[in-house]
DNA sequence: GCCAACGTTGGC
DNA sequence: GCCAACGTTGGC
């Protein structure tokens, strides 16, 4: 199983959005380094939920794909701000994935606390200047993540992701 | 709101 | 294929 990131901002989709809504298409990615990892994502994988722009920025819970790489609806949606006139409906160039709600973190993990486990020291997140919205996360990097948000053993936050 | 860093676009 | 201009991201 592959551990992933993904970025949102709280003011748009934040994690209690997702609690509520259970389950949701991660749609709107339009950088190709994100899409290729998106396509990457299997159903199972364990993804940290991630606030930007916000104060603080940090991982807020942890969801869980449902749905590998399908098409993004939102492409041919010429209302959508994330249409994008020149894909081929015969070959899209945008895909999304489903993700679930898993747990929330009992306390939200913030950037500048990522900034100094040694399990993270080497993740794009923390690399100045890096954009990507969804990224790859090893299984140590998850688990720190977690351990450092208050993550219990025994309970849903301490799957073993490998 | 500022601004550094980066990706994309498009003229040539 | 180069590269300047532009738009966007995202921490602060």
């Amino acid at each position: 199983m592959a551990c992933w990131l993904l970025k949102s901002e709280p003011d748009v989709f934040g994690y209690p959005d997702l609690v509520r809504a259970g389950r949701e298409a991660w749609n709107g990615v339009r950088n190709y380094q994100a899409r290729n990892f998106l396509r990457e994502m299997q159903e199972g994988d364990l993804c940290l939920f991630y606030h930007s722009n916000a104060r603080p920025s940090g991982v807020a819970g942890v969801a869980r794909v449902v749905r590998a790489a399908y098409p993004d609806d939102l492409q041919f949606d010429p209302a959508s701000p994330y249409h994008d006139p020149r894909s081929d409906p015969a070959a899209p160039r945008w895909s999304m994935v489903d993700v679930e709600a898993v747990t929330a973190l009992p306390r939200l993990v913030p950037l500048e606390t990522l900034r100094a486990l040694p399990e993270w020291q080497d993740s794009p997140l923390v690399r100045k200047g890096t954009r990507l919205s969804v990224l790859p996360v090893t299984p140590e990097q998850f688990r720190a993540a977690v351990a450092a948000g208050g993550g219990v053993p025994g309970t849903a936050l301490s799957l073993n992701p490998t």
